[in-house]
DNA sequence: GCGACAG
DNA sequence: ATCTTGTCGC
């Protein structure tokens, strides 16, 4: 019935662009068996991060982004960005074996003291075709809590959530609730929410909402989708 | 078999 | 994701 479980270093040890299709999805049918949920330390929080890809029109370059915000003044603490090839194609549903790979070289750019306390993903978790979006892969991966914010749906289907900041509507996909479709500013197009790695929906919200104050994405995701456009431009 | 399916 | 000008509004 359940699929077995995947510890981080497994993970880790997975050359996931030699994945094919089917390959991919029973890893993360792994994923999803694996990842945990729990209420985020909204109260401890120091850092969010955000991480998020560019890609190139005219070639197959793209460039990854994190940026690590403190969590209560929101400025810069540190950012890191890596460019290369796009090796995965994007396929609905394997998202995350297009930009993982270089998410991660990106990742190991950063120059930080201690990592940050929880990851903001541009993409899905939970609310994915097999409950292992983007945000599930990297959490588990890098043993961190984390949470996915799209710009738009993934699965599932909602009520419009109220027109008021902080409404929102549950999102459920084959009779199971995986994320909220949640507005962040008034009168502003809902963003779609999901539970990565370690969190749960009441604690994510919120966390999603603290960081979508000026904006309707969270800032994290918004400074790291700036950053990697700013550097794939400049060809670095 | 057909449609859905983040970026 | 990315291509693009103007336009409405704070």
């Amino acid at each position: 019935m359940s699929d077995p479980t995947l510890t981080a270093a497994e993970l880790a040890a997975v050359d996931l662009g030699s994945l094919t299709p089917p390959e991919a999805e029973a890893l993360q049918r792994r994923i999803a068996a694996s990842v945990e949920v729990a209420p985020l330390p909204l109260g401890g929080l120091r850092t969010v991060a955000g991480l998020d890809v560019a890609y190139s029109r005219t070639s197959d370059t793209v460039t990854a982004a994190v940026v690590v915000l403190d969590a209560t003044t929101q400025q810069v603490l540190a950012q890191a960005t890596a460019t290369g090839t796009a090796t995965f194609p994007y396929v609905p549903g394997l998202l995350a074996f297009r930009e993982v790979p270089v998410l991660l070289r990106a990742w190991e750019r950063l120059e930080v003291a201690e990592p940050p306390d929880v990851l903001v993903c541009d993409g899905a978790g939970r609310a994915h075709p097999r409950r292992a979006g983007l945000a599930c892969h990297l959490g588990l991966l890098l043993g961190l809590p984390s949470v996915g914010v799209s710009k738009t749906p993934s699965v599932g289907g909602h009520e419009p959530p109220g027109p008021a900041r902080g409404d929102w509507a549950p999102v459920v996909d084959g009779g199971e609730v995986v994320g909220r479709a949640l507005r962040t500013r008034d009168g502003t197009k809902e963003v779609w929410m999901s539970v990565g790695h370690r969190a749960d929906l009441d604690s994510a919200t919120a966390l999603v909402l603290a960081t979508a104050t000026r904006y309707r994405l969270p800032e994290p995701v918004r400074a790291a989708d700036h950053l990697g456009r700013r550097v794939l431009r400049a060809g670095v």
